[in-house]
DNA sequence: GCCTTGAGGACAGGTGTTGTCCTCAAGGGG
DNA sequence: CCCCTTGAGGACAACACCTGTCCTCAAGGC
């Protein structure tokens, strides 16, 4: 009964929309009966959807929280705002689950009607850019990318490489991780017959994807320490150290365990380790706490800070 | 029949979670034959969800966008994973439609599993605050106090005035605005029987929420002009000018309109004009680009200025 | 105690669903 | 060019399900 169905699904976006419902409310809406409507709801219940119902005069339905997600049911505003909060969260590095967050931006970005598509691409080209460590990479080229390895379609793209040169690669995407502060795409390169890891913020994808192709074995089980491993050797990452005078626990309240270690030296103060790949990024990002602290290591993360100091300085007037 | 109801929705989700599907994989999957799959997929289309199959050897079915927005049917990782980026792009204002992502925030916060919520509340405490200018604003009690001005709930909390005192307020919430980089929620104060407009990150609201209550007329019908100009007067606001080193455009490729109003000088050069109210923010957000600039207004941002120079002197040895 | 609001059993008429069987139509590969 | 694969869809019969109506309870709020 395809009218039931979508009578379910239209309940379950009301219950989602607002918290409290009444019987008869629900049933106008719906333009069924309220024996209807209680029926449904049992139905909702029975497909694992937990809606609490209470009776007496401020009586009415509600949905609560289950064992399992139910469907999300958004409007057009909602998922264009969730499609350029979470692509800005993403592209800037913030939510800590990155890979699963493309994902499902991906997920969300594949069945976004197109006039959505536009909203969003409109907002994202004039939205902050917030990395302080690295360069924040476009989100829809990282949603494009994900949806490549999960449909294995082989993918086409200019590469600008370190040294300035652009190649044109036709690879198989398999993996897409981030290791530090970057975004890296595990591919296998057609014409080289092997495998490459690609900078995401260097490829510039030519639309549209192509035939699909049955995924390889990867090279290592263990992708995002297989491309950690690959990459840190290319000389990127640089260690730094630096003290910092704030006291150790207050460092840590602001800076995530797994941007650098802090060990405590005293009282009101400790020292930090971390690596880093920008080095201007780094020194944004210890400038903007607000403390005061001495880079130890490396000698160019010195000069950066002489220079923005100056800078800054001249900035002042 | 509750069996359609609920393969139509597992049907939706497999076709969510990858493109391409071959009849017989998805019969096999809902446990059906093939001849019901087509059904099943007709049903979707008349949905109004458009499910495009393509016939021969590399046929199968996949999902399109279409006129309006699909239920959006998410795993555990992947709702986790929306909450936390997407708050993590809230409370730092990122976004540029923040109102409609805290309002699609807390939709997912109110169904989502406690587990996850578990796992939510986990990541955002040590996640990064990444906002330039003014202090992040926690996640959680934006959603909760999106969620008391949807279902009319009235709200009890903390309050900690600008000159530190501490009060205990009784509200009817009614709305919740960004204005400049601050978060506010304009409520009815029960005991002062008058409006008042709540600085976000100065509430602890105290849990759980009150009663119903039923919403009084808005003391003007543009909330957001109404806190702007109420919280204008409020003098935090500062007026800042500066000239930048660099051209008009690459400057407001950079900076987003409603941060600044860029005037080009020259080829190289622009003037910027901006309000801020926290200038320590300001001077961070300026020094992050890695530009040369002078301030002409306030001479407090060049005060600040001419400190964190200093301190990064000091800090580079 | 009364009113309101949700719960749910019973029933009848109507409608939808499913698997089976069959015939087409459209791509892709040899 | 033919053949194989894969989706499209009509027909049909058996069956299950859905809906509105009617009625009786149960639980809150005033």
């Amino acid at each position: 009964m395809l009218q039931t169905s979508a009578r379910l699904l239209k309940l379950l976006s009301l219950l989602e929309m607002r918290r409290d419902w009444a019987g008869d409310e629900l049933a106008g809406r719906l333009e069924v009966t309220t024996r209807t409507v209680r029926r449904d709801v049992d139905k909702l219940r029975e497909l694992g959807y937990p809606v609490h119902a209470t009776t007496g005069t401020a009586g009415g339905y509600r949905l609560g929280a289950g064992a399992s997600m139910p469907p999300l049911l958004l409007d057009d505003e909602e998922a264009v705002a969730i499609a350029v909060g979470l692509g800005a969260a993403v592209s800037a590095g913030v939510s800590g689950m990155e890979e699963t967050s493309v994902r499902a931006l991906a997920k969300l970005e594949q069945i976004l009607p197109p006039k959505l598509r536009k909203r969003v691409g409109a907002f994202r080209s004039h939205t902050v850019g917030i990395s302080f460590e690295g360069q924040t990479v476009d989100a829809s080229v990282l949603t494009l990318l994900a949806n490549s390895c999960r449909d294995h379609d082989r993918l086409r793209f200019e590469y600008r490489a370190h040294d300035g040169t652009e190649s044109y690669r036709i690879t198989e995407p398999h993996r897409l991780a981030r290791a530090g502060s970057r975004w890296y795409l595990l591919a296998w390169d057609i014409d080289r017959v092997d495998w490459r890891i690609f900078r995401v913020d260097r490829i510039t994808p030519v639309t549209p994807t192509g035939p699909r192709f049955t995924p390889r074995e990867l090279p290592d089980p263990d992708v995002s320490a297989y491309i950690a491993r690959k990459v840190t050797v290319g000389a990127y990452q640089r260690k730094v150290v630096a003290t910092l005078h704030v006291s150790a626990d207050e460092a840590r309240q602001r800076i995530p365990e797994r941007y650098a270690t802090i060990t405590p030296v005293d009282e009101n103060s400790c020292t930090m380790e971390s690596r880093a790949d920008n080095l201007d990024g780094s020194a944004y990002y210890l400038a903007a706490f607000g403390w005061d602290f001495e880079v130890h290591e490396p000698p160019e993360l010195r000069d950066r800070l002489r220079a923005m100091a100056e800078r800054l300085g001249r900035a002042a007037g």
